[in-house]
DNA sequence: GCGGAAATTGAGTGGACACTCCAATATGTA
DNA sequence: TACATATTGGAGTGTCCACTCAATTTCCGC
């Protein structure tokens, strides 16, 4: 299952408009059923697309996946022209955002850190982006608390991602579950958690 | 996928042999591969069973992988005796343990957690199962702070929970990570963290 | 609007899959 | 030991899957 893959390419208006309703059924379908509900068949029927078509413009099923996935992989970290500026109540609240809003890519994400247990070209991807995510919150819980050594400050930062993706967990699996409830009460102060967002 | 089916029922010796070879081999490939990697060939070639053994033991292919993953989703508490009296240190242990022990349950039970995600049947089952261990530890953290309202303890094992959560699947993804020295973070007071189990 | 490239269709292909069937054999019991 | 029944292997079955292909239509620069 070779992460990188060259596919065709499409060159008038109307492909690139069938390649986006292809990618937008692939997405819907991954969130909704998981990555065994993906079938060509699905694909198609839902893009309103034969297999030819789809062919003409994606080198494979796992192509099409993929580019879905990346996108899921990328959606996790909050616009990066803010980073380096924002604050720790900021990055809980874009991450609780991504989380519970109505996006099904939150879901594909989730999906994927699952399947990343057992395929390691999956987990080296995931891995990357949660270190990023880390440092971007390292840097956060330094500029709020100059006192903490950077390594301190790196071990808050994988707690509270654990808590995080933890808490999304049981937020995708149960609707009636209030994740930002849960989630604010992981800022370093207790006032802090009285925002109201 | 009904998640209760009825099998056949071993009676001779050699066919409770058999019966866990089969389930042993199903463990392994859930574990190793996920479930995509569970297919009948597999089973039988790992269990070193034909086919017709198989269908003699169990109703179908998805009959022995729920059995593993009930297995799976039981095995995530400690010894259930022990509820009511173990301190909070204790908890947190045994689920370290749990995730870094070299059992494969830990990776199924992610995995399902994941599965979840799509398929209510499954979410409902875990869910359950995660209720039942908040529960376990709200009362270990009202027993180690009694001045906290029901509700605070319940609070503060959910994030516990989500927390330990995360971590693992880092750790499963990442076998360099040292869960143990975030997961005792977690712990009420920064001087129970000095603990060295 | 002409022409060549791009896009589209859907029946067809080969392979993997879960599961069946049954003759041959092993097992436990009286 | 002899019998009834449990267990066994594996070739065979139908289904579903990703993917191909050749014929046809649509697109768009000129």
């Amino acid at each position: 299952m070779a992460f990188v893959e060259e596919g065709p390419v499409a060159r008038y208006r109307v492909g690139l408009e069938t390649r986006e309703r292809i990618l937008a059924a692939t997405r819907r379908l991954l969130s909704e059923f998981g990555i065994e509900g993906v079938t060509l068949k699905a694909i198609t029927d839902q893009a309103r697309v034969g297999a030819g078509s789809f062919y003409n413009l994606f080198a494979s099923k796992d192509d099409a996946v993929f580019e879905v996935v990346r996108e899921a992989i990328d959606a996790v970290d909050p616009d990066p022209a803010g980073a380096g500026t924002d604050s720790l109540g900021d990055l809980v609240d874009a991450f609780v955002a991504f989380m519970t809003g109505s996006s099904p890519i939150a879901r594909i994400y989730l999906q994927l850190a699952g399947r990343g247990l057992t395929d390691p070209a999956i987990a080296a991807r995931v891995l990357r982006s949660h270190r990023r995510r880390v440092e971007r919150f390292a840097d956060a819980w330094q500029r709020e608390q100059p006192e903490l050594t950077p390594e301190e400050a790196e071990r808050r930062a994988e707690l509270m991602l654990g808590a995080l993706t933890g808490l999304g967990m049981t937020a995708l699996m149960d609707p009636t579950f209030d994740m930002r409830r849960h989630a604010v009460e992981l800022l370093p102060t207790s006032a802090a958690s009285v925002r109201r967002p």
